[in-house]
DNA sequence: TTCCGTTGCTAAATCGGGTTAGCGCCCGAT
DNA sequence: ATCGGGCGCTAACCCGATTTAGCAACGGAA
């Protein structure tokens, strides 16, 4: 069934040759150490032939090398936003031939200190520590013992480690600026968090850069916030409650939802009072879930780029890796950069210019 | 920084005996080969104290085994649907210690190929192909190398490898019988596939088992289908349009969905008809969409137990494994067991008693 | 003829752990 | 005093690849 690997032993049998010096010819050293060009091609064809793949497990042994990178989450579940914060990773790590091990630690501390424990077991070459939504996190010790990057998540305290988070006070400014581009200066209302800094979810690090950044757009054109809401949890019930009581009081021209969950509730809230998005309310919001464009009218939406911040940690990673080789971990107590990806906005169909 | 491993060398040492016999004592073989209470204390002392963990590279080397099991599919990135199946194979994988690579190949055979290949050099244990919607597909060749389990995918052709699937035939079934409770008995319309079997979206499995299980309730309770309409893709826009059509003509008292997405446009549909769910047509649906919480009423749907299809595949996988080991290969030519995973009813607010 | 310098390859050690065969020692029996 | 046998441990080899040091063989020069 399985004819056993074929190994380096092998090919050097086929052809005729040490094992050394079959390993010289296929690792390209062989011109540098004066291997003739017979025992070359000799070696290149067996190795052809017998379809030989040198054992990764080998040589891992050999370098303490293993060509495998470590991607630990909170959670890969919720939402389609994990999987496509893995697959950048997973394209990008594959594109120089690493592969990912995948683990959860459900918030658990224990639970990530062995699963870090296993990884670091199986000779891993770097870490990708990644949060599901953007939060600020412990980091646990023993992580030093091999390169590491924060994904979409910025350290508790100080550390030399990288971060990889969405450019989420710039998305902020953009959400706000569709709104200010399409003529709307009056009666912009936030459903989710805001008006004020102070009024956001607990660790959301994503609301409070968000409320940053809209207020700093709609500022410097001298446009204030009418109003706001704010919902314990961005889910569509409480983005329905809180769009309720608005209506109640107020006449909203434009909302700012901070997700399109939040903006699903509201869209239902408007129906309830008879208001048509856009015609009679605009509504902008945050991180292009897949629902963004299965509703009606199509959201616009601030996106959260998962991929590209997936292919991105796996890149800052790589540079660290090279780093702490060239170096020989010289400036061990440099701190962390943190690198911010860019959010698009994709414009839709629930933006209408203003009337006023 | 990273102070070097602990080996088992180091561990002898501190405990002044040999290699071997440090590997003995922790290896759990010191009593039966006679090993002395005092060095077995001392080498457990050394250890515990200068907290040895083995590498497992190095025993992979040894034994070729890796504890670590491949988990290949076409896309993770398709909905939250993966990140559960993920999710479900990584605990199940980690209650035995094993850990898990991710690999995707987006279809493309050549790159499934190189993946496969690369897990093997790798020395996986297992193997698990997943795809992320239930469909037949060709087994890659070289695939017997490890034992391997398919995941949420039938073979096309006649293989040993077992199939984890959900169970769709009667989650059809199941889903007819909730309009069957509620009194339904005319004005059912199918959205998405149907009427005929051969109605159904090209390569789709789920569609044709769906509409199986559905047609043999009815027909076991003496009603029949009242029409249908196809979708050419199970996206929302496709539902609106279906339902819009289907609503010209006729006037349901039920539509059973193909999928929630479908269900979310049918809800568009219905409302612009100024029809109401439950009160005027009641919906049941597939899969369990976090979306089907989302809308409103909430929708009642067939969920895919993406969680548990994972968690079964790894203990599938596992017998499997054992079964290879065992036997050394011997019943090979036998032919592969499918699973089929129970797909449990989600009741929620979209079905209401017939007023018939 | 001897010595040196190349050329072209291989022996041996290494990585970290596991396994098997067998060595020395002590004890009691002969 | 010698032998046999159990006890307690270790030498030595294995997995598959890489690396370093060094060994033959040959040719040219003295």
């Amino acid at each position: 069934m399985s004819p056993r690997r074929v190994t380096l032993a092998d090919v050097a049998k086929a052809a005729g040759v040490s094992r050394p010096t079959a390993s010289l010819v296929l690792s390209g050293r062989g011109r540098e150490l004066r291997i003739s060009q017979d025992v070359e091609q000799r070696v290149l064809r067996a190795a052809e032939e017998l379809q030989y793949r040198p054992n990764i497990v080998s040589v891992g042994l050999r370098t303490g090398t293993s060509r495998t990178i470590g991607f630990v989450s909170d959670t890969v579940a919720t939402s389609r936003l994990a999987g496509d914060m893995i697959k950048g990773a997973l394209e990008a790590a594959r594109e120089r031939g690493f592969m990912l091990f995948i683990g959860e630690t459900e918030g658990d501390a224990e639970l990530e200190r062995l699963l870090l424990q296993a990884m670091h077991d199986r000779q891993v070459d770097g870490l990708i520590l990644a949060s599901m939504f953007t939060r600020s996190i412990k980091v646990p010790k023993g992580i030093t013992a091999a390169p590491a990057v924060l994904l979409n998540a910025l350290p508790k305290q100080p550390t030399p480690l990288p971060a990889v988070v969405p450019d989420e006070v710039e998305a902020g400014r953009r959400a706000a600026r569709v709104l200010l581009d399409a003529g709307h200066r009056d009666g912009i209302y936030l459903i989710g968090a805001g008006p004020r800094l102070r009024d956001v979810p607990a660790q959301s690090v994503a609301a409070v850069e968000r409320l940053v950044g809209i207020r700093e757009a709609l500022g410097e054109a001298g446009v204030k916030v009418a109003g706001a809401r704010t919902c314990p949890d961005w889910q569509p019930e409480y983005g329905l409650a809180a769009t309720r009581d608005l209506l109640r009081t107020a006449q909203p021209r434009a909302l700012i939802c901070f997700n399109d969950r939040i903006a699903m509730g509201a869209y239902q809230a408007l129906d309830d009072f008879g208001l048509k998005v856009p015609a009679d309310v605009s509504i902008v919001s945050f991180d292009d879930h897949p629902l963004a464009s299965w509703m009606r009218p199509q959201l616009t939406t601030v996106a959260l780029p998962h991929y590209e911040l997936g292919r991105k940690a796996v890149e800052v990673l790589f540079a660290e890796m090279e780093l702490l080789t060239e170096t020989d971990r010289a400036d061990t107590d440099r701190t962390g950069e943190v690198h911010r990806v860019p959010m698009p906005v994709r414009s839709r169909e629930s933006v209408s210019p203003s009337m006023a």
